[in-house]
DNA sequence: TGAAACCCTAGTGGAAAACCGGAGTATACT
DNA sequence: AGTATACTCCGGTTTTCCACTAGGGTTTCA
């Protein structure tokens, strides 16, 4: 469970939309990009991926752009990664059978492990997120003075 | 941290090693690819990683081979991924500086992740598994009468 | 001396990740 | 109604990395 491009990428563009959530204004695509140099039509893809994920919902048109689908403190890191990462996961699945024993004791030990990992991302969500670089913020500030 | 076959060839191969062990004799890296049916000039470069680690030790010339280079419940599973693809870790650690606030909260986060997989990885040793596989041989035999 | 083994470096093929472009479709505003 | 705006779908390109291959060395033992 590597930090990639996908997922740093569609995180920050979810923190992006979490400040915007109360306002219940949507995001273009556009907007998020810029803000965070993000190559835009890189991440329409992934937003069109957690739209299809159920973290997000789309507005068409003109005044159109992104919603977070649920409230900041809903969505965990795992919901974000899994989201991105998990649709071929699936299939990795395929020939567990023809393992041989050595194999699937590694293999064990290595679900273990990355059970770990995700039971981190589980505890955060978005708006921990948010918090997290809020504080930041300010302490960046007060070293500034 | 996903299992890549790098770590898995090399864990395979640390097993047949860990096995020989208490005999104090070299095992080749030809015997230990037709075992484990991995690609032998491939093998030959993870265990000179693995040398280059401190993992096992080398013997060269007619009669050589690999040894392990410490007792087998004295190698973790940690050890041996760190030791494998450790070595380009350190050139991630390079731009830092130039990185936004919401990057460096996010990394912090993974970071936390990576380190309870890791807690993992370090519970394990090369003995552990050694005694998994046997244990599950064992069982396979009685499920097969 | 020669065979058996490790040692070092470079290079290749293919697949996945990251990214770009164009044509289509829905929506809001005038 | 018409137009501008923004998402949607889908195919293509570029880049990067992994697994693997190859060849020419060096050391050791018989």
């Amino acid at each position: 469970m590597e930090l990639s491009c996908k997922s740093e990428y569609a995180l920050l563009a979810l923190l992006e939309l979490a400040d915007r959530y109360r306002s219940g204004e949507p995001l273009q695509i556009r907007q998020i990009a810029a803000q965070q140099n993000i190559p835009d039509r890189y991440l329409e893809q992934l937003l069109a991926m957690m739209r299809r994920g159920g973290l997000v919902r789309s507005q068409r048109g003109a005044k159109g752009g992104y919603i977070l689908a649920r409230e900041p403190w809903k969505i965990t890191l795992f919901d974000v990664v899994t989201c991105l990462e998990g649709l071929d996961a699936q299939a990795k699945e395929v020939d567990v059978d023809l393992q041989t024993i050595e194999g699937s004791v590694i293999c064990e030990i290595w679900q273990e492990s990355y059970q770990a990992a995700n039971t981190v991302l589980q505890k955060y969500t978005l708006q921990d997120l948010c918090e997290k670089r809020d504080a930041r913020r300010q302490l960046d500030i007060m070293y500034y003075i």
